[in-house]
RNA sequence: GGGUAGGUUCCGGAGCGGUCAAACGGGGCAGACUGUAAAUCUGCUGGCUCACGCCUUCGCUGGUUCGAAUCCAGCCCUGCCCA
């Protein structure tokens, strides 16, 4: 399901390949997020134009609404919502940390009270592969706990006990309900946790190997923790997890945060940032993040950056100004387009690197240029 | 000409004797955002120091009062109604 295809000789970083179900996925890749099962604004075409092979949907969000019958119905995930590509499902544990405040977590699983009308919910390691069984999504992941941060060392050891005690239950919920092989099955990846701690993060990579599963994540990283907290989470894990499979760093990061954990060996990406932030009037570009609704853009007839899509090139930062002050919705479609448009494109950057064996170099390159908190 | 309702900080619009530099909304200006409860949220938005404080503001001019955006008088302007 995963090919090698090489290894820069400088640092770890990887180029390979993904077979799915519904098709290959070139590595390291980023995947836009379509909680809902739509990435934001964007049509599932222009989603596929901008260059994503995958892109990712949410248990949680979809169990409450529309719910998995409905989607089981409609043929699958993919074809209720237009996506032909592979898709891979989050398990519905991020939620459990974001929406903290409504839920209790227990051996079972977690209590939830619905967001959207307070209903009391449970959601368990089997409900959880079940739905996605029913979304039928290309990757499922297993259900975690994503402590928080900072959390005490007691209780990272403790969730991350119980996230592998989870992750059986999952891996067993998965070999009594779906066939162990076939082309196209669904695959399996496990969430390695352990918050800070070293010796947490190679004990929750080793049970989770154990369990052969089709790929690893990193998770309890991007809930709020300092950049080098989240390098070190990365650094503690990759190390026990196979290099024949695919590993997956969940819910990052930004642009020199992808380039650095693509040295450390990471995979997959998936964050919101660069769809939120798009929203938000933020566009990224080589030389950094611009805040477009700032006054300084006002005349500024430029497109965004030398290398926007075509869709976007002919844009000025002047006009896209005025689309977000008038709360015309183009404006959020081209910066959502746009920001997609150059993490996939950089991630495309780097798997060339990576073939030509000058990933390092590379990297300084765009380091060289891109200030995080840009102002021209 | 008569009657009537008003004129408030960029706009709309509260306030109707002290706790008012003046609610709230809009607009403007910044900031935040990392497995999406986010086309969201937060802050600032008279001047000077930018902390305490001081100064100048609520159509204009006078007056009452210890004290007025708030009460009184005159004037100017605007909407509506009647001639």
């Amino acid at each position: 399901m995963f090919e090698l295809l090489a290894t820069d000789p400088e640092c770890g970083a990887r180029r390979g390949r993904m077979s799915l179900p519904h098709g290959t996925v070139e590595t390291p890749a980023f995947m836009p997020v379509g909680t809902q099962g739509s990435v934001k604004t964007l049509h599932p075409a222009e989603v596929a134009e901008l260059g994503a092979e995958m892109i990712l949907g949410n248990t949680y969000h979809l169990w409450l609404r529309p719910g998995p019958e409905l989607i089981r119905e409609a043929g699958g995930l993919h074809c209720f919502a237009g996506w032909e590509r592979p898709l891979l499902t989050d398990s519905g544990g991020f939620q459990v940390w974001s929406l903290a405040r409504l839920r209790k977590i227990t051996e079972e699983g977690v209590r939830f009270q619905s967001h959207l009308d307070g209903t009391p919910l449970l959601l368990t390691p089997e409900r959880s592969m079940e739905i996605q069984a029913a979304l039928g999504s290309d990757v499922a992941m297993l259900f975690d706990e994503c402590p928080p941060y900072p959390c005490s060392r007691d209780y990272a050891a403790g969730s991350l006990a119980l996230t592998t005690r989870w992750a059986r239950r999952c891996k067993e919920w998965v070999d009594r309900h779906a066939p162990p092989s076939g082309t196209g099955r669904q695959h399996h990846f496990g969430i390695v946790q352990g918050s800070t701690w070293a010796d947490l993060r190679e004990q929750s990579a080793r049970e989770l190997v154990d369990l052969d599963l089709d790929g690893y994540a990193v998770g309890g990283v991007s809930v709020g923790e300092p950049e080098a907290a989240m390098l070190d989470a990365i650094d503690h894990a990759v190390p026990f997890l196979p290099a024949a499979k695919p590993r997956y760093a969940m819910g990052l990061g930004t642009p020199p945060q992808l380039l650095a954990m693509i040295a450390r060996g990471i995979d997959l990406f998936d964050c919101v940032m660069p769809t939120r932030l798009a929203r938000h009037g933020v566009a990224f570009t080589p030389d950094g993040p611009i805040h477009l609704k700032t006054r300084q853009f006002e005349h500024d007839h430029r497109p965004l950056c030398e290398a926007a899509h075509p869709h976007v090139a002919g844009f000025s930062r002047a006009f896209i100004r005025h689309l977000f002050r008038a709360g015309e919705i183009l404006a959020l479609r081209l910066l959502s387009f746009h920001n997609l448009h150059f993490y996939v494109r950089l991630m495309r950057q780097a798997r060339q690197a990576i073939e030509a064996g000058s990933y390092r170099s590379f990297q300084q390159e765009f380091l060289s240029r891109y200030t995080p908190n840009h102002s021209p």
